[in-house]
RNA sequence: GCCAGGGUAGGGUAGUUGGUUAUCCUAGGGGACUGUGGAUCCCCCGACCCGGGUUCGAGUCUCGGCCCUGGCCCCA
């Protein structure tokens, strides 16, 4: 049999159900914030994410040429074509753009729990703001739209300039390859490179910048930063706000494109996979021929939310069973009708069973029976049986409708 | 790309000193039961991941591959 590709996985409705039920959670609170959905292709010009990380991830893209013969990706992420999108489409438009997405995802990795080749992101970016406030908005938002799906989560803001202050007078190729140690705690291989390039005596200040948690012991170290007041004013706003977080003078993350502030968040009960958000404050517009122009954002890893959330119950919807009999099924088609025109989910038997294999089979999912025979017919009514409590009457349809309406969901 | 542990009906399993028709539960379909449900009973459907090797004979031993799980690397 043709099994599913290797790290993309099927959904069975139950697990659609509480995927969805979480989206629409994020969804409300990006809404509430003002922050307004955005769509972007599956696949764009192979260049696009290049252009930004270099040729080596090509490796670990999905890489196709088209039959015009030009060379396509699937997107590994969203971020820059939510750049390459603005600059395309909406450079005029007033600032601040407060823009989120909800999309899947394709990097061609080994699999892993928490970790596939198709998966999705939640994400946001804020374009043309550059100040604290802005900064904080969008820790802020991060927060809760973790905090709206259930998940439970340590968050951790960095920013560059620390690392920065400390390697200012090296070369940038230099600095990256130091703040990649830093960002993986690696304390052996960065005293060791840092003994390789003559500059030994810098390795215990960075390394206790490691241990720093709070803005004074950081400065104590890197000295007065010109940064220093914005960083303040940031965390003090999160501090006003009852945001709990960690000061993380750690975080590196990876790319050259993040230019401040930078935070990632981390699920409490996942194993090696465990990050589930990563963002920061980043300049990107220029390395695709626009304009410069300040931005900050984040992506959420959907599938390890889900992950850390577990096999939780959704709520049970409410189910109406349409029962009849042969005679009876224009009658019964046109009860189900009502039903769902009241915005009911309403099945009906369409394996021509009897009466009784039918409610067997609607007791399965169902609260609700509408039994339907030809008595009913000739009186416009239903017998409504509550599968529950066992309770039957027979009531005008309309009554019966909003009878269902009116009881709630079960349990 | 590396290491470890796994792959038997849709789901969960038994079967390993190699031996007839591969066990059980559950789910699914039908029936007992054509106007009243989840019980019970009966019937049906349905599997050894793929390929090579050893053997009279392989679910079982062996090699390779694929896939899954966990970890490493990486992680935009």
């Amino acid at each position: 049999m043709i099994q599913k590709p290797r790290g993309t996985r099927d959904f069975l409705p139950d697990e659609m159900e509480q995927r969805r039920a979480v989206e629409k959670r994020m969804r409300d609170v990006a809404r509430c914030w003002g922050y307004r959905e955005v769509c972007t292709p599956e696949f764009e010009e192979l260049e696009l994410f290049t252009a930004r990380s270099g040729e080596g991830i090509i490796e670990e893209m999905y890489v196709f040429e088209d039959k015009g013969g030009r060379m396509m990706a699937l997107r590994p992420e969203i971020t820059a074509a939510v750049q390459r999108m603005y600059l395309n489409e909406a450079r005029v438009t007033p600032k601040p753009l407060r823009w989120c997405y909800f999309a899947d995802c394709f990097r061609y990795e080994r699999p892993q729990k928490g970790r596939y080749r198709q998966f999705w992101q939640f994400g946001v970016e804020l374009i043309g703001a550059d100040t604290p406030v802005a900064d904080a908005e969008v820790i802020m938002l991060a927060r809760d739209l973790l905090q709206s799906s259930g998940v439970s989560f340590s968050l951790h803001i960095g920013h560059l300039s620390f690392m920065k202050a400390l390697l200012s007078d090296m070369d940038v190729k230099e600095q990256r390859i130091l703040m990649r140690y830093l960002d993986k705690k690696d304390h052996e291989g960065l005293k060791s490179h840092l003994g390789r390039a003559g500059r030994a005596e810098l390795g215990s200040s960075l390394l206790a910048l490691l241990e720093c948690r709070t803005l004074d012991e950081v400065i104590g170290i890197t000295g007065k930063i010109p940064e220093y007041e914005r960083i303040e004013e940031t965390l003090g706003l999160l501090d006003d706000m009852d945001i709990r977080y960690s000061l993380d003078p750690g975080i590196a993350r990876g790319l050259d494109y993040y230019t401040g502030m930078v935070f990632e968040a981390f699920a409490d009960n996942l194993g090696a996979e465990n990050q589930i958000l990563g963002g920061g404050a980043y300049r990107l517009a220029h390395l695709f021929g626009g304009d410069e122009v300040p931005s900050s954002g984040f992506a959420i890893g959907f599938d390890r939310v889900m992950v850390s959330l577990g096999d939780s119950e959704g709520e049970t919807e409410r189910v109406v069973g349409i029962v009849y009999t042969p005679d009876t099924r224009t009658y019964a088609l046109r009860a189900a009708r009502a039903f769902r025109e009241a915005g009911l989910r309403t099945e009906t038997d369409i394996m021509g069973r009897s009466i009784g294999a039918q409610i067997a089979h609607a007791s399965k999912s169902a609260q609700f029976v509408a039994i339907i025979g030809r008595r009913e017919r000739e009186s416009g009514t239903v017998t409504l049986k509550n599968l529950d409590t066992g309770d039957q009457r027979e009531l005008d349809l309309s009554t019966a409708v909003r009878e269902v309406v009116t009881s709630g969901p079960r349990g």
